[in-house]
RNA sequence: GGGCGUAUAGCUCAGUUGGUUAGAGCGCAUCCCUGAUAAGGAUGAGGUCCCUAGUUCGAGUCUAGGUACGCCCA
């Protein structure tokens, strides 16, 4: 006995249940032990905070993190799935900040770096529990018990550990970089915080001259745009782009002159409103090197000789502004490296940055007296009026752009600023990365050569390092005499300096608060107390520099870290390296998907190589990770951002309390590629479950009634098998040896249709998924519930249905269905592991402890091409083609299903397969409910053949005389042309003076029902009906319409399925009367009705109804 | 402003190396089945394949330009 299935599943009851089962008997942990020592299949998580509340993204994002490992793992595969945690960085701080009240890093120094650190460590496990309901609840299997941490110090260590070895290696230097930078707060801001604070504002357009300095130039000034006044007292260059002509203009004669560049000329002029002529034209080249007197000259700093020059520079255009370009280098990214080089050309001390403003972002002393100590934003106005009465002010107005402000502090614009900071020379490793991304395969493939590609082929240096709290600390000390640095690797090394001093901060605090988690000894500010003798100068000491690291690092370098390698994990690291698969969505980009690849491709190539070696590695050339899905954004229900403001989505809880984790999945798996973006739609979920879990569930309801009705035992004599021989995953090759298993080949023909489409369906989802691409795959598996549901059981009901509960028929038909459910279970378990495993659990249960305890635990299903009878499956599809345009007729003509007519011809467009079409009539004759099925070669009476030419076939032959033959074709008489290939293998066809010899096979042939007939036409075929509707046809009709009332009446009384009834007719219609009497046999049998009386029943109900067209009242009784 | 992507039925989305009648599900309409039954099934209506130009015998598909939206970067 199977267990008894519920008619209407509640999916979401069903997964808890299975969600305790796989809790308790530890069926993760089995499925790997079951693996052991199997070939890997590598797989790493990439770490999502847990400060932050899980959203339907994260359950994309976890549920294709799931299908793929479990499908490796049932294929034969070891795949450990270890978690992982983000614990750095900016957004935790924030949370705190807010939690505590305050904003600035001088309200955290003030509020102390100690309990600050204390209270982001403990901040991160926040929505910890949230995280990992949703994680068990969606069923990804992961393993949270051994999940690595970014915070803690195994892991810590790894890191620095890493950068020790970029450091020894000169690839981690420090330098300038120009940030955005949010003074209020003194910090400087990521790219993507400072991209959310981007909004529309209105900025001063300035347009001012600079006088130039040379003789040949007397009289002479550039013109030059900027909408930051503020910053033109740290003017340091203007620039022309070499290429450019540029115009010296004067207004009217004795005037001064200005140079624009000559293609703006116009446009500005009109713009100031005033008259320019051209004096002369010179190119850009001509005017680098004069030197111009600058709009502030406060900062007169010695050796600055190279300063307020002309110089070249490639970013300039004609786009905006004047063709000159204000040059800032503390100010703009492209500014610095304009400076950056023109040090290089003239030696680093050569050409200071001029610079006069403070972190704070006010002026500092070396700014023009009028200015100082004001925040520079509100300088602009002041400035520009300064410039005026100098009459250097040429134009102004205002300037409508982007401007970015800081995304806490919406007040608060941002302002470039320079900063000291470390950066990793990732631009010596470019081809590297280069070369190891053409060895990702990329899911799109566009990711590979689009967005990564481009991202890597303007590759710039790391900016590794973040004047932060809560990070890895950068492990760098640095001696206070000579400010000589070393990298120290670990917590251990610290310990073995000479001189050490300084635990004493860790321990008082452990002492204070024991417990104080150990792992925050590597952490400010403990670890910033920790200082050595130095090695560089006598009596010197060695202090770590403040900064912690980008924790993109962090997470980039968990291949290693995860494991604390090199002090702990050398195996498992060389055992999960690199990863087979790994997914997250399309902003990890330049997230974490770089990171990876950068850490990987620095620390273990070249001068790694060696390393390598040692560590006994087999990769040289690593790719981090092999295959990656980029899955794409999900979208609200809206189109718009997923927002929690907005509502405009479900929290994943709501969902898998309505519909489940199964039906989620499904959804996501099902209806797209996972690469698109996709709009979260509560009602596409709902549609997915009568779309496939419950047209599965039917069929396995359908099954178990039957089986548990029929005594279908399918352990029952079962032989008893060596271990070896019995396949605990109940393979064909197992149950062959039940006694009333018989083979397929013996089988009747429905049989071996659906076994053969189970075998191709196994086939093509094992193709798709090894391709990582489950979209298709589930379009398989679809197409096969359907098959089995809408045809296979369908057709095979009156045989479940039987009396001869033993014969073979039947009992293949069990073996049939059995196989095909216990087979997908196995296919669709890495997709809806709870449904499948509710299946499994159930289905497999008569073979008691032989098989496997969780379909997870089998073999994925596998098939033999021989198996498959390609054959069978084109008849089948065009039997159903003949039956679907067979029901498209009858709709036509109105004529429903239960009015048997005399007749149907079939003509096929191919004959291959008539001879057995013929053989299976009588089907078609039951599908169709006619009496006689003809199937017709010569059907002009009905038929118009269309004919046209198979274009993919010709068009390389005859390229431009296709729309000709196309056209004779069409006007040719399609039958004759037809009957004359049968007859000669080819005929010519007159184009356009030429003659064009074609064979069958140059033809497609359309068949097109004349007007007139009960016709439907496909592809393949046209099915045409005979109307003609005899009285006894039609008396057969009104019986079948009658049982079917009866049936009602059985419903409404509750009948089951064995009741006995007696039956009263009352009508005045004789028609109905002697069709009554004419199928009585039929109508008693299918209604089990002992008796049938034309009177009415005293103790029933009645009912008024009409059949056909004839009233009666129906009486029924049930015998009880 | 630059890069990448997307645009197909009322909605959500498919659409193979270019092949001439563009598909699915939902919704809608009409109907069927009634021993899987608060399910199931059939059929139908519904499309300027974003726009413009080009390549080609042939373009939803390729090229160029444009429009709208999204993401990434500024």
């Amino acid at each position: 006995m199977f267990d008894p299935v519920e008619g209407s599943a509640d999916f979401p009851a069903l997964e808890q249940e299975i969600g305790r089962f796989w809790n308790s008997e530890n069926i993760y942990h089995k499925s790997l032990a079951a693996r052991d020592g199997a070939e890997r299949f590598v797989f790493f998580e990439g770490p999502p905070t847990a400060n932050g509340m899980p959203h339907p993204g994260h359950c994309l994002t976890r549920a294709i993190k799931d299908l793929f490992p479990r499908y490796r793992t049932m294929r034969g595969y070891l795949c450990e799935r270890k978690a992982g945690w983000d614990t750095h960085g900016l957004p935790v701080e924030v949370e705190v900040c807010k939690e505590i009240g305050i904003h600035s890093k001088e309200e955290i120094e003030a509020f102390g770096v100690e309990p600050f650190i204390q209270k982001c460590q403990a901040s991160v496990w926040q929505y910890m529990q949230q995280w990992e309901r949703l994680t068990e609840r969606l069923g990804f299997w992961v393993d949270l018990k051994k999940a690595y941490v970014t915070y803690h110090q195994s892991y810590v260590e790894s890191v620095w550990w890493s950068l020790k070895q970029l450091f020894d290696r000169g690839m981690l230097y420090q330098g300038h970089k120009i940030v955005w930078w949010w003074a209020q707060g003194g910090t400087a801001l990521s790219s993507g915080e400072v991209g959310q604070g981007y909004r529309e504002v209105a900025d001063p357009s300035a347009f001012l001259k600079l006088p130039l300095l040379e003789d040949a130039y007397s009289d002479t000034a550039l013109l030059v745009w900027t909408t930051t006044p503020w910053t033109l007292p740290s003017n340091q260059f203007a620039a022309v782009h070499p290429e450019i002509e540029y115009a010296v203009v004067r207004e009217e004669p004795g005037k001064e002159k200005l140079i624009v560049a000559r293609d703006l000329v116009d446009c500005l002029s009109e713009q100031f409103k005033c008259a320019w002529t051209i004096e002369s034209v010179t190119p850009g080249s001509a005017l680098v090197g004069l030197r111009y007197q600058p709009p502030y000259d406060d900062l007169q700093v010695a050796g600055g000789a190279s300063s307020w020059r002309v110089i070249p520079a490639d970013f300039v255009t004609t786009d905006s502004g004047t063709g000159l370009v204000h040059i800032a280098p503390a100010f703009g990214e492209d500014d610095y490296q304009v400076l950056q080089r023109e040090r290089e050309s003239v030696g680093e001390s050569g050409v200071p940055l001029i610079h006069c403003v403070g972190p704070d972002g006010k002026f500092t002393d070396n700014a023009p007296e009028f200015v100082r100590r004001r925040w520079v934003k509100d300088c602009d106005k002041d400035i520009l009026r300064d410039l005026k009465t100098r009459k250097l002010l040429v134009h102004q107005s205002q300037y409508l752009h982007d401007y970015p402000f800081c995304w806490r502090a919406d007040q608060d614009p941002l302002i470039q600023y320079p900063r000291e900071s470390w950066f990793i020379r990732t631009t010596s490793c470019k081809e590297s990365m280069l070369e190891n991304n053409r060895a990702i395969q990329w899911l799109p493939g566009h990711i590979q050569d689009g967005r990564m590609g481009k991202f890597l082929e303007s590759n710039v240096d790391w900016a590794l390092s973040r004047e932060r709290y809560w990070g890895t600390p950068l492990p760098i000390w640095e001696c206070t005499e000579t400010g000589k640095q070393e990298a120290i690797a670990s917590y251990g090394e610290l310990q073995q300096k000479p001189g050490v001093c300084g635990f004493e901060v860790w321990e008082r605090a452990r002492e204070a608060n024991p417990e104080l988690p150990e792992d925050l000894c590597v952490h400010k500010p403990y670890i910033d107390a920790i200082t050595y003798q130095s090695p560089f100068a006598q009596g010197a000491r060695m202090h770590r520099v403040p900064e912690v690291i980008d924790c993109w690092y962090d997470s980039g370098a968990m291949p290693f870290a995860q494991w604390g390698f090199p002090q702990h994990g050398v195996e498992d690291f060389a055992d999960q390296f690199p990863a087979d698969f790994i997914s997250e969505a399309l902003d990890q980009t330049r997230g974490w998907f770089y990171s990876l690849l950068a850490i990987s491709t620095l620390l273990f190539e070249s001068e790694g190589q060696e390393a390598t070696k040692e560590l006994g590695l087999e990769h040289p050339l690593p790719h981090p990770f092999r295959n990656c899905i980029v899955l794409g954004l999900m979208l609200g229900e809206d189109g718009g951002k997923m927002s929690k403001s907005k509502r405009n989505y479900r929290e994943p809880g709501e969902i898998f309390d309505k519909y489940g984790a199964d039906a989620l999945r499904w959804y996501f798996f099902a209806n797209q590629p996972p690469w698109t973006s996709i709009r979260y739609n509560e009602q596409s979920i709902r549609e997915s479950i009568p779309e496939f879990l419950l047209r599965l569930w039917n069929v396995y309801s359908f099954f178990v009634i039957y089986a548990n009705i029929d005594g279908f035992e399918p352990a029952e004599n079962f032989p008893s098998l060596s271990a070896d021989a019995f396949n605990a995953s109940l393979t064909t090759s197992t149950l062959q040896h039940a006694p009333t298993y018989r083979p397929m080949a013996a089988r009747s023909e429905l049989d071996r249709w659906i076994l053969s489409q189970l075998k191709r369906t196994t086939k093509e989802v094992t193709l798709a998924m090894d391709r990582y691409e489950n979209y298709e795959a589930c379009g398989h598996l679809t197409a096969f519930v359907d098959a089995l549901s809408n045809w296979y059981v369908r057709r095979s009901r009156d045989r479940f249905w039987s009396g001869e509960t033993q014969s073979t028929d039947k009992i293949d038909a069990y073996w049939t269905l059995y196989e095909c459910l216990i087979t997908t279970c196995k296919l669709v378990a890495p997709f809806i592991p709870f449904l499948a495993e509710s299946m499994w659990r159930n289905l497999a249960q008569p073979f008691g402890k032989k098989v496997a305890e969780s379909v997870h635990l089998c073999d994925y299903p596998t098939s033999e091409d021989a198996d498959v009878e390609e054959m069978l499956l084109a008849q089948m599809a065009l039997l159903r083609e003949i039956t679907s345009l067979g029901r498209s007729a009858r709709m036509d003509a109105k004529l429903k299903v239960r009015q048997p007519l005399s007749r149907v011809d079939v003509v096929l467009a191919d004959e291959t397969h008539r001879g057995w079409l013929e053989s299976h009539a009588e089907l078609i004759k039951t599908e169709l409910n006619v009496k006689e099925v003809r199937f017709k070669q010569d059907a002009t009476d009905y038929i118009t053949y269309q004919i046209q030419p198979d274009f993919k076939r010709l068009g390389p032959k005859i390229g431009p005389k296709m729309p000709g033959l196309k056209k004779a074709l069409q006007q040719a008489n399609g039958g004759q042309l037809l009957a004359q290939l049968s007859a000669e293998n080819e005929v010519n066809v007159k184009v356009e003076d030429a003659s064009i010899g074609l064979t069958r096979a140059d033809l497609q042939v359309r068949l097109q029902a004349k007007e007139g007939w009960a016709a439907a036409q496909g592809k393949h075929c046209v099915v045409v009906l005979s109307t003609e509707l005899t009285d006894a046809l039609v008396r057969e009709g009104l019986v079948r319409d009658l049982v079917r009332v009866i049936q009602d009446q059985r419903k409404e009384l509750d009948c089951a399925f064995t009741d006995r009834i007696r039956l009263g007719i009352l009508t005045t219609s004789d028609t109905l009367r002697s069709a009554v009497d004419e199928h009585q046999d039929y109508l008693l049998s299918e209604t089990l009705s002992q008796s049938l009386v034309f009177d009415q029943l005293p103790r029933s109900t009645s009912l008024e109804t009409v059949v056909g067209e004839q009233p009666l009242q129906l009486f029924v009784e049930v015998i009880h």
